[in-house]
Formats: structure tokens, sequence, C-alpha cells
RNA sequence: GCGUCCGUAGCUCAGUUGGAUAGAGCAACGGCCUUCUAAGCCGUGGGUCGCCCGUUCGAGUCGGGCCGGACGCACCA
């Protein structure tokens, strides 16, 4: 059990004798609040607070200040020193020393496998993000994207979370014959049979589509000149799909995103999305008007119905959605999260609308919003890239920034906040750039390493962590108990932000540590425990780093 | 007009189911290398938490109303 339970639980129990000892009155309606611990912003307020006694006041009938008193007496514990009434009501709580040397100890112990929390044997989750149409390169957003779910990912894998992640591939409808004509129409180009003034109006004009085009030429010559335009057009649908998702899979394998699953949307069609229309018309959520069929999404708070079919008899993206969100909530998943760019929100509200009418729980589909991300260089918003004309591509990003950094900074603020990217900032190589920062601190310990073996100074299997009494060493060590409850916070909020700040923060308090505590030049049992902190920090830094998909090098 | 998100230091942002004197980084200014990486550390200044009203013992946090910004409001995806 942790200290924080332990003290919660005496204070809980504490409360529940003051009713008995028959100091309050409980009426028979009222319920003790529950207890609230948190580490309180000042040292000087000890190390856990409680604001228990104010919550407590009303149902007590009693000021806050007497509550207090009468819990305060009624607490014995062996790992506290003293407890203090202060403030409005607060109640502080100062640990003895020993309990967090035991506590360091165990994680010493624990070596590798802290920051891995147990299994919390729940059904899968399944976590669907980027899903970038395979019509042209990832940019930047998508890349923002790419970053937040990867991390969510090994985040809540590390909160021991059972999770699946999956790429949806919209790789049927209108984008891809989109795509066909563009890549057809450059193919031409390119064999000198067309010329610019022929591109299709609403083509996909991207520089990217030249080098598809390039690189079915490089492969097949100009064979397709010689068959039917009906046979060079499928040609150039697939050829150009294939080109497409290989270059995508592969600048996400260079950003350190992997996924699980592919899901290809042409598996939906045409049974999975007739049959789910069949389904919902059965029940009277779809019905046909103007020639096309509409789900009646306003049922559930929609603000219009909307278009499954066109009149044309084509379905909508949106009934490949349903069939491919019916299909997700039919694997059995415990929850669905999806992870879309912030100018879908307004889809959210049919899909639920969908999956509530097919009789699912549409409370089990979370939808995180990513907001946009705008880039800056010398102070300036860059829009477009020079290259494509177009919005920047991530890998345009990678090879200015590398990816350590464009990950780090994607994962710097909240998703639902709009991200400034300043890409002067992450090329520094200075302690002005907090990725370098974090990473140096993780260099640093390793060449303390490196020079103490070299010296003989070793690390005991047991060294004696009592004889870190410097106040730089104990905030560090509290720093680093933090850990598993940070990853569980942030698993809780998908909220990849926090090990960003929480890896800044240890960083900073090893950074002071290394002014003010030596290593080589210390009596050898201080050198040792020394050395067991240092190697517990590179741990937790590189684990927090592995998580948002960074590197820890071993030198800068 | 409607919806979603945002508004906190000069800039970019944190602020833990409402709590103690609102924090960090950058920028500015001033210090620290004969000793484990100065890619580092220390110090100083800087705030009407957009505005108003309400709920509360207590509001940056909750509710209502304004103001400002981004995004969306297709038989596109």
């Amino acid at each position: 059990m942790q200290i924080k339970d332990i003290l919660s639980k005496s204070i809980l129990d504490a409360a529940k004798k003051t009713v008995e000892d028959g100091i309050f009155k409980l009426a028979e309606n009222d319920k003790l609040p529950d207890i609230l611990l948190e580490v309180p912003p000042k040292k000087e307020f000890g190390d856990f607070a409680t604001n228990f006694a104010m919550q407590s006041a009303k149902v007590f009938h009693a000021n806050p200040r007497k509550i207090a008193e009468e819990i305060k007496s009624r607490i014995q514990l062996e790992q506290i020193d003293k407890i203090e009434f202060a403030g409005a009501g607060f109640l502080n709580f100062y640990l003895k020393s020993t309990v967090i040397y035991d506590t360091f100890k165990k994680i010493f112990n624990a070596g590798e496998n802290y920051g891995q929390l147990p299994n919390k044997n729940n059904a899968t989750i399944q976590i669907e993000y980027v899903s970038a149409n395979p019509t042209g390169l990832l940019h930047v957003g998508h890349g923002r994207g790419a970053a937040a779910g990867s991390a969510i990912v090994n985040i809540m894998r590390a909160a021991g979370y059972n999770i699946q992640s999956e790429y949806y591939i919209n790789d049927a409808g209108n984008q891809m014959d989109k795509l066909t004509i563009s890549v057809n129409a450059r193919y031409l180009q390119l064999l000198g049979q067309q010329t610019e003034a022929d591109f299709p109006e609403d083509g996909y004009k991207g520089e990217d589509i030249i080098d598809t085009a390039k690189r079915i030429i490089d492969r097949d010559g100009d064979k397709y000149l010689h068959v039917s335009e009906e046979e060079r057009l499928n040609a150039m649908r697939e050829l150009g799909y294939q080109d497409k998702l290989a270059e995508l899979k592969k600048d996400l394998k260079n950003f350190r995103v992997e996924f699980d699953n592919w899901f290809s949307e042409r598996t939906l069609h045409p049974a999975a999305v007739n049959e789910s229309i069949e389904v919902l018309k059965k029940i009277g959520a779809i019905y046909e008007q103007d020639g096309a069929l509409w789900l009646k999404s306003t049922d559930y708070g929609d603000d219009k119905d909307r278009v499954v079919v066109r009149e044309n008899g084509e379905p909508t993206y949106l009934a490949a959605d349903i069939a491919y969100h019916k299909n997700k909530f039919e694997r059995g998943f415990g929850e669905l999260i999806n992870i879309w760019g912030a100018d879908h929100h307004g889809y959210v509200c049919r899909v639920k609308a969908a999956m509530s009418a097919l009789g699912f729980d549409a409370d089990k589909l979370k939808i995180l919003f990513l907001q946009m991300v705008a880039l800056y260089r010398s102070g300036e918003l860059v829009k477009m890239s020079k290259r494509s004309g177009n919005a920047i591509p991530l890998r345009e990003l990678m090879e200015e920034v590398g990816t350590d950094a464009a990950r780090f900074f994607f994962l710097m603020r909240s998703m639902e906040s709009q991200l400034d990217f300043d890409l002067d900032l992450a090329k520094k190589k200075s302690s002005d750039n907090p990725v370098y920062y974090v990473q140096y601190a993780h260099a640093r310990i390793c060449s303390i390493f490196r020079q103490t073996t070299e010296m003989n100074i070793v690390m005991e299997d047991n060294p004696n962590f009592n004889l870190l009494i410097h106040s730089s060493e104990i905030d560090l060590i509290n720093k680093i108990i933090d850990y598993e409850e940070e990853i569980e916070k942030a698993a809780q909020d998908y909220a990849p932000q926090k090990i960003t700040r929480y890896a800044q923060e240890i960083a900073a308090l090893f950074h002071a540590f290394y002014r003010d505590c030596r290593i080589i030049g210390v009596e050898s049992n201080l050198a040792s425990a020394r050395l067991g902190l240092i190697k517990v920090t590179a741990h937790v830094i590189k684990h927090a780093l592995n998580l948002l998909g960074v590197s820890a090098p071993e030198s800068m």
C-alpha cells in the first residue's frame, strides 16, 4: 500500500471515530466527503495536505479548526513525524524521512521495471489515429496527431491498459478517384502525351503526385500508354494508391509511429455498408427523401439529418464511417478512442447518433480533438511549403528539426490548445531548447558512469540511501517517487503533455543535484548512494522520453 | 447566426474532481567554468487570470451574459 493510501484511510478512520466518540453528529442523509490528498504548493506545508476539515465543515456543523484538531488527535501512524493545522483549514502531514528512503529503495530494486504499472486486466481499448487519406504526403497537422496518438498508446500501455492501435485507410470513394486522375495526368505529362493545361481542375496539384508518377515510370516505363484508357486508369489507381500508402508508412516509421492494425475502407464496400444501412432502415433510423437516404440524426441531438446514400446511389463518407464504427463496436473493445483534427468536431454527433441507433453504447466512443499547428520561423508564420505549394509535409519538418525535437514539441502542449511551433527554438542546441535540456540530463548521467567506472568507483548492490540528505537529493527522490502516479494521470486524461512536463522537471532537478552533489571525490558509501540515485534518475528520464517517442542519447 | 476549442507575465503555455502568497520556459538584465559535459547552474524584474454578474466560507477553476481569436456548419473527406 502506498503511503498516500495509508494516509487517506487513517484520515477517514479518524473522521468516523469522531462520530463514534460523539464529538460530531452525521445526519441520516449526509455523507463524509472524499478524502483528497495533495502535495502542498510549498515545502513548509509538509509532504501531503488535505482540505478535509473544510470539506466536512458542512456535514459536521462545526468550524474547520475544531474538526482538524479532533481528527489530528485520532491519527497515530508510525510513518508520520507530525501533523499541523494551517491556513483556512488544512491539515499538513510531515512524513518521517525513513518513508521516502524505503520507497526509493523499492524503486531502486525494481530496476528497469519501474514505470510499468501492473496490468489492469481491462477489455482492450482501441485507439485509432492519423487515418490520413492515402492521396498525398502527411503534413505537420497529421504529425501532431501521430505524435499524440502514439504517445497516448505508449502511456496507456505503461499504465497497464491493453491497447490496440489502428489506422483507418480511406482507400475508397471520391478522393481515390481524384488521386487516379491526378496520377494519370502526371504520367501522361511526363511521357509527353499531355501538357500542364490538360491537368484536371480538381486534381491533386502537389509535387508528390509527380514523384509518384515518376516511380511508376521507373518501374513499368510507358507500358500504360499502350493499353485501353480504362485499363490505364485502373493501373494508375492501384499503383498510385500503393505508392502513396508506402510513402505514408515510411514517414510514420521514421516518425517512430507503428500501428497494430491497418484497416482498409475498401473491405467495407459494398457488403458491410449496405448491411448497416439495411439495419438502420429496419429500425426506422433511415428514411428516403429527394431520392436520397437520410439518417435521422436529429433524434439524437444533431442539427439536421444527414445523407448516407446520395441521389446518384453512391454512399457518403458517413455511410462508410457508420459501417466502420459498427465493425469496431462488434470487435468488442472496452473503449474506442478516435483522435481527430479539430476541423472534424461537427462530425461527432452524427456518428454517435448512428451508433446509438444501432444499439451500441455511444459513450464508449471517445473522440479526442487536436487543434491546429502553426509553424514559426524567425517570428514569422510559415504557411506553405515552398516545395509542395501546400501544407508543410511532416518529412520536411523532420528534415529541418529532427524527429526528437518534432515529437517533443508536438507533445509539449495539451491537444486542445493550438500549437505554435518555434522552428528556431527546436533547432537550437542549447538548454533553451527543452528537448536538448532533457536529453542532456540523461547524457550527463551516462557520462558520470563512464568516468566512475574508469576510476573504479563502484555502486554497491545495496547502497545506503539514508545518506542522501541534501535538499537537492531529497527533491530528486520525491520526483522519482511521483513518476508512476504521473503516468496514471496522463493515461486517465489522455494527456501526453503531462509526461513532457514531468521530463523537464526531473531534468531540472537532476541538474540542480549535479551542481550541489559530487560523486567523484566523496566518501565511497555516499558515492555509492548517489550513483544509485542517478541510475534510477537516468532510467526514469529514458523511460519518460520513450513514452514520448524521443530518444535518450548516452552522449551529446 | 449556430456549434466546438481557446483567452493567465512582453511571447509560448502549466495550473491536479473549487483551496494556502497564481507557476514554468523563452525574451530582458546581472552573476558562476583549475574539480563528474557551461548543451549547465544561480539571482532580478515582470500579473486587473479578457470583461461583468452569480453560486460558495473560499473562484484562474463552476453557472449565466458580453468581448476577442481559431476551426467547423455539403448529397467533400
